[in-house]
DNA sequence: GCTGTTTTAACATGATTATGCGGTTGCCGG
DNA sequence: CCGGCAACCGCATAATCATGTTAAAACAGC
């Protein structure tokens, strides 16, 4: 066995925090350097500890762990952080991913699974709770994703909008289908009636973030 | 308890094969309706069982997994399809992601892992092995890359870039930075000159692809 | 202090866009 | 056969945008 692994805690919950404290301490080939209620002071913590592995809480009073998780990395990348949380929402789990975070873990997880945790981000792996894992894959498999219900928009009108998100003006619109200025002005303003807009950035923007109209 | 989930399985190993079967036989809720050693027929096999989960190898005489895969997502996309391989290189793995996979398993993974995944695939998550996970992460965490260089765009034309994409008029942006409709004109003229565009579509949509103006 | 950049601002003109109010063709389903 | 809808077109007006020219105040660096 080599050294063991160096664990840093911060979770505000008592009760959970001295749970899995427990554990890690109990478990042979984790060295768990301390166990705290905030990650207000992260920079001394990780001098003062030099941790292989942080878990960390996202709701804690004062500094949250997605504004500690930069810092974490800025001080160190080869630190791996796993975030603990009852959050599930995309907002979070994105942000949390882009900022460097190697695994995402629901509270719900059985206790035995945070100790795995902690081996498998140490050794390259990315633990997550499945449903989390889920929403990761779904960036991915996005042709699946858009809300066709309230497209209504006809063939046509999905080639003018494809112009406009092209940057075409509507008279390069016009020559590209080969059709009149004033029809492409006609097709836009079904476009804007139905996608509920006015201009032909919120329209690019609308189609941008719902339908997006590949 | 509902209906106990439909299983098919397909892997080429006998031994392997005859031993996932007698697990997910034994567990309740789970009905396996065929373990077959190749993926030749799938779209009789899908059709004369009916599954709610697909459990498939890569590697199988004939056609592979991955070839497999997005016929079972075109014949119904319900169908949940868990990959089960040796081989944890980026390329399958994203081929495999992008064809609809919702999960993926290296087959070192503990055998009461594989049945527990079939549950959570079930249930909308995506059981996968973390060091897969972790390649899956490092996707998004690549976006480190952008050109943050060439941006030369002072920070007030960054706050009249911003204003233009959430797709704000002049007016609304003056409005917003208490600034005079001339000048919002003016650093708009500017951010055109050094994006090189002239027309707010094209600086929305440059700014969105290249520099990405957060 | 001088030079350069940023931020502010005004005035002006032509181009493009947004909207309103018309129309004419087809094609599809009742 | 008819009503509805997609796709086509025109004319008109107001709003917004793109661009040119010019320039003052604030600030940064040498």
């Amino acid at each position: 066995m080599n050294a063991p692994i160096k664990v840093l805690l911060f979770e505000d919950n008592r009760d959970l925090r001295e749970g899995i404290s427990f554990l890690l301490q109990a478990t042979a080939g984790l060295d768990l350097r301390a166990a705290l209620p905030h990650v207000n002071n992260i920079r001394t913590d990780l001098a003062a500890h030099q941790p292989d592995v942080v878990l960390m809480d996202i709701n804690m009073p004062g500094m949250t762990g997605l504004e500690a998780l930069p810092i974490v990395k800025e001080i160190n990348p080869k630190i791996q952080v796993v975030l603990l949380t009852v959050f599930d929402d995309d907002e979070r789990i994105f942000q949390a991913l882009r900022s460097g975070a190697s695994g995402y873990l629901l509270k719900n997880t059985p206790p035995g699974e945070i100790v795995q945790a902690v081996f498998d981000v140490y050794n390259g792996g990315s633990p997550m709770t499945s449903t989390v894992a889920r929403k990761v894959l779904q960036f991915f498999q996005q042709p699946v994703k858009p809300i066709v219900a309230d497209h209504d928009l006809s063939a046509r009108e999905l080639d003018i909008l494809r112009g406009l998100m092209k940057g075409y003006s509507y008279k390069l619109i016009a020559d590209e289908l080969g059709i009149s200025l004033d029809t492409v002005r006609s097709h836009i303003r079904n476009v804007y009636d139905k996608l509920q807009v006015n201009s032909k950035t919120e329209a690019i923007l609308k189609a941008m973030k719902e339908g997006w109209v590949g």
